[in-house]
DNA sequence: TCTTAGGATTCTGTATACCGTATCCCTAAT
DNA sequence: ATTAGGGATACGGTATACAGAATCCTAAGA
C-alpha cells in the first residue's frame, strides 16, 4: 500500500527512490553547467529552498556534495559561490584526468567484454551521426557518453568515482570554450586500441587524445583572454 | 567577546575557526581509522550526536562527507555503516594511488623547491627516528606524512585533494593490517629520485614503490584469510 | 567630498521539535 | 517451524528559532 496497490506486477518497492538532497544537487548542478548559475553566484540557501520548495536542509547538503565535486566554494559563515576555473585549475585537471584515463584504458583493454565493447561501438556511431546532423547539443552530449563508456569499462568502481566528477567540470568547462569538436577520428582510434586488446596501445592513445583535448582548450581559452567581450 | 577579547596582539579574529560538521567529521574518521568503530558498524545519528553534545544536524553532514571520503556506506532510509574493504576495492585502491603518485612525483621532481626538498628530509629523518627508537605508531604516522609532503611538492592542489582522502583509507588499511613496515630505504630512494629533478626517474620509483607496498599489504590480507582467529 | 563609525540587515551555523514512513525485531498464532 | 502482526527504532524531511558573523547602508564627522 506504499504505492499503486492495485498495480499486479508492481513489485517495485521503491526501488528508483532517490533521497531529496540528490535530487537537488542534480538539479543544482545541472544549473551551473547551463550557466544558469554563471561562476561567481553565491548560492544562498533560503533562496535555494524557497524556490525549489524544499527546506534548507536538503539544499544545505546538496550545496556540500558540490562542494566536494569541486563546483562551488564554500567560505565557512559566508556561504557558496560557484567557482571560477583558474588557468591552473584547469591544467591540473588536465593532468589528472589524463593519469586516471590512461589508467582507464589500460585496465579497460584487458577487461572490457565483447558486450561492452558494442554498447560503446554503439555510443560512437551516435556521435557520428549528431556530427552528420549538425546537432551540437547531441554531439556534444555523445563525446561525454564516450569517455563515460571507457570508464565504464575499465571495471574499476573506485576509478569511476573519482574521475566522475572531474569529467563533469571538464565538461562544464567544454561547453563554456564553444563548439564541440569533431573527434569522432580520434575516439573512434583510440576505441579500436581498447578493442585490440593491448594495454599498452590503449594508453598511449589515452594520453594523446587527452593531450589533444587540452591543446584545444588551451587555446580557446587563450582566444577567450583575448577578447574577453563576450 | 568571541575569545580572549584583552589579548593585545591578537588580531586573528577567528582564522582558526572550524565548522562543527568538520570536527564532528574528523571525530568520526579517528574513531573508524582507530578501529572504535569496526567494519560493519552502525553509525546512528542520534546516538552520536548525544554522545558529542550536539544535534543531529551536524552528524548528518559528518556522515555525509565520511561517505564521499569511502569510510562509511549509505543505504537510503537505513543509515551509514563502517564499509569493509573487499578484496577488490584494496585493489582499486592501490591502482588509482599509483596512478596519482606517479604524476605527483614527476611534478615534484620539476616544481619542488629547495626549501620544501629540505622540509621532507626533514620528515625522513623522524621516520628513521621512531624506526630507531622501535616507536611503531610514529613510524606509521611518519610513513604517512611522507606520502603527504610528496604529495604537497606536486603543487598541485587537485592531485591533493583527489589523493588525500584515498590515502585515508589506505592508511586506514594498513593500520587494521598490522605493524608498519620499515619503508625508509625505499622512501629515501624514492625521495632522492626526486630531488634529483628528473621526472622519469621520480615516476619510476614511484611506480616501484606503490608496487612493493601493493606487494605488502597482498600478503598480510593473504595471512589474515587464512587465519581468520583474531 | 571622502572617510568612517554605527546600525540595520542578511545569511549561515546550530538547536529543537515533530511527522511520516521504511526497516527491524520480537512475539504470538497457525 | 513458519509466518503474520505489531510495535520500536531511526532515517528523511519540514518548520521554526536564534545567536553571531558578514555585509551593506547610512549618516555623522574631518
Amino acid at each position: 500500500m506504499s504505492r499503486q496497490p492495485d498495480a499486479p506486477g508492481s513489485f517495485d518497492i521503491d526501488a528508483d527512490y532517490k533521497p531529496l538532497r540528490d535530487r537537488v544537487r542534480d538539479e543544482l548542478r545541472q544549473r551551473i553547467i547551463d550557466d544558469v548559475y554563471p561562476a561567481g553566484t553565491r548560492l544562498v540557501e533560503t533562496e535555494i529552498a524557497a524556490q525549489l520548495g524544499v527546506s534548507r536542509l536538503p539544499v544545505r547538503e546538496a550545496i556540500r556534495a558540490l562542494e566536494t565535486e569541486g563546483f562551488v566554494r564554500t567560505v565557512p559563515r559566508r556561504g557558496a559561490v560557484v567557482v571560477e576555473l583558474s588557468e591552473q585549475d584547469v591544467e591540473e585537471l588536465f593532468d589528472v584526468r589524463e593519469a586516471l584515463e590512461v589508467l582507464a584504458s589500460q585496465q579497460a583493454a584487458t577487461r572490457a567484454t565483447k558486450a561492452e565493447l558494442r554498447r560503446v561501438r554503439n555510443a560512437l556511431a551516435r556521435g557520428r551521426k549528431a556530427l552528420d546532423a549538425g546537432d551540437r547539443v547531441a554531439l556534444g552530449e555523445a563525446n561525454e557518453a564516450f569517455h563515460d563508456e571507457i570508464l565504464k569499462l575499465s571495471h574499476n568502481v573506485l576509478l569511476q568515482t573519482v574521475l566522475e566528477p572531474l569529467q563533469g567540470r571538464l565538461h562544464w568547462l567544454l561547453r563554456q570554450t564553444g563548439d564541440p569538436h569533431d573527434l569522432f577520428e580520434e575516439h573512434s582510434a583510440w576505441f579500436e586500441a581498447i578493442a585490440s586488446g593491448s594495454p599498452d596501445l590503449a594508453a598511449e592513445h589515452a594520453r594523446r587524445h587527452a593531450r589533444l583535448n587540452r591543446e584545444i582548450v588551451r587555446k580557446l581559452l587563450a582566444e577567450r583572454h583575448q577578447a574577453p567581450s563576450a
